[in-house]
RNA sequence: GGCCCCAUCGUCUAGUCUGGCCUAGGACGUCAGCUUCUCAAGCUGUAAACACGGGUUCGAAUCCCGUUGGGGCUACCA
């Protein structure tokens, strides 16, 4: 059976890169019909932090991944001592100070077999002597690392590329402990738009930063498989169940990736347009509320009949919540280029008067009876149907930019609808009798 | 610097192992059009790549060598 592990350090959040290392890790094993297991590298004590291990496991869950095995080094430190000790009596293996360090051999050649990228061999002379226990007693990476995938049974050892100048150091040490060499999986690395490693300058990279910005974890998942992987045809939507049916190593590549967040928005917008409308309205609501748009106590079913207005034209939730504000609040702002372009016109309030008239004998106001009315005052008023719209467009949501006007109305209701155009007729009649005023001089 | 890894459109990639079906396919993004009250969505179309140089071969994106470029490692961090 095959048993592989995800072995995050809590000295950080989780970030793009652990997390595409670890799905590969747990789609293998569900691939395979093996066991995935967790291991906290938690053996710098000062650098480990409680609140990045809790952001690291709810990351894991976030993204759906479970795990049959859960283990932390820092309650293995008699295991690691023990075996420090063992190899030592067996000579190869120095003291200084109280560090034990294992004497690299000279002048052998170290093959490593590695299931992406073939055979790769380095010479000792580049290995320096190995730290197993530092002078504290802890033990050091390479040795812990080494001695717990024996222990826990682990098959494969798939990580970033950037462990393989590691893994000669381990096999050597898998053979001085006399233990199983497991099978080497060397993935590509995630890189930034620079092509340089993944980091916060290139933007957000931990997974909990874009569950905030509101990607849904199905499409993350989706994208993150997508990097290094493909399925061999041109399919790219991807749940995880259907990963764990399709995914194999074979068709994992050697070239780095980076990662391009264009592409992830547009993954998350497909998602959204298909997303069960519950769990959509419960992260609106959670998104909104947070950013005191509205109360937490909203009715649902208004809100409902905006996400869907919405639901193909925002790629996060965080986007809708901007998009969609002036629902929620009253003081909206105005943007001055399309007040500027629609609302200059000294017949505009006009207009806008009728709209309001036609709107308020509107029974019952929804989107048809709506529509009907503006759009058979518009043909008695003879005039464009953009010539009306646009200023109402611009009156009840403060841009220029919205779902269709009608359906935009039907959701404000009547009351707000009414209300806002009558706050514009009457800043646009102060100016007007302004503009009387001056042309009278 | 030394060692190691990698190299197809701007980006993710198919094709490379098992040379010919590749005048290099798909997707995101770009641009244009359709639709239209604006914006999306959707549909249609467009531009866009085998890093370079040598071989091997009847034939190379595919195999070999070199160059260049990028990345990684070079801690008593993990």
């Amino acid at each position: 059976m095959n048993i592989v592990r995800f072995a995050p350090s809590p000295t950080g959040y989780l970030h793009i890169g652990g997390a595409r290392t670890c799905l590969f890790n747990w789609l293998f094993a569900r691939a395979t019909g093996g066991k995935f297991i967790l291991r906290i590298e938690d053996t710098d004590l000062s650098r480990s932090k409680k609140e990045y291990l809790d952001e690291i496991l709810s990351s894991l869950q976030w993204m759906g991944l479970d795990w049959d095995g859960l283990y932390y080094q820092s309650q293995r430190f008699d295991i690691y001592r023990d075996y420090a000790q063992n190899l030592f009596k067996k000579g190869n293996v120095y003291k200084e100070g109280e560090a034990l360090i294992y004497k690299v051999p000279k002048d052998i050649n170290v093959k490593i077999h590695d299931l992406i990228h073939g055979e790769i061999s380095i010479d000792t002379e580049q290995i320096k002597d190995q730290v197993l226990l530092k002078s504290d007693g802890s033990p050091a990476y390479n040795f812990c690392c080494v001695v717990d995938d024996a222990l826990m049974g682990i098959t494969h050892i798939i990580r970033g590329d950037d462990h393989i100048s590691n893994t000669p150091k381990q096999i050597l040490l898998y053979e001085a402990l006399g233990l199983k060499v497991p099978k080497f999986v060397h993935i590509p690395m995630i890189l930034g738009e620079d092509k340089s490693r993944l980091s916060k300058r290139h933007g957000a990279t931990s997974l909990s930063e874009y569950k905030n910005e509101g990607y849904l974890p199905e499409a993350l998942v989706n994208y993150l498989a997508l990097l290094g992987w493909n399925p061999g045809d041109s399919r790219e939507i991807f749940s995880l169940n259907n990963l764990t049916k399709e995914f194999s190593l074979k068709r994992v590549s050697k070239t780095a990736a980076v990662f391009d967040i264009k592409k992830l928005k547009w993954l998350n917008g497909q998602y959204i347009k298909n997303y069960d409308t519950e769990k959509l309205l419960d992260l609106a609501v959670a998104c909104l509320a947070e950013k005191k748009y509205i109360m937490p106590d909203i009715d649902r079913k208004w809100l409902k009949s905006i996400v869907e207005l919405y639901r193909s034209r925002f790629q996060t939730v965080n986007e809708f919540s901007e998009l969609a504000s002036f629902f929620f609040i009253d003081d909206i702002r105005y943007d001055t280029d399309a007040v500027s372009k629609f609302l200059n016109d000294i017949d505009v309030a006009e207009k806008l008067e009728k709209l309001k008239e036609a709107l308020e004998k509107t029974e019952p106001f929804d989107i048809a009876g709506i529509e009907r009315n503006v759009r058979s005052l518009i043909e008695k008023l003879d005039i464009q149907t953009g010539s009306l719209i646009h200023p109402a467009r611009v009156a009840l949501t403060g841009g220029a930019v919205s779902p269709g006007i009608f359906e935009v109305i039907a959701c404000l209701g009547k009351e707000k609808t009414l209300n806002r155009l009558n706050r514009v007729i009457k800043k646009l009649k102060t100016r007007a009798d302004l503009f009387d005023k001056l042309s009278g001089l």
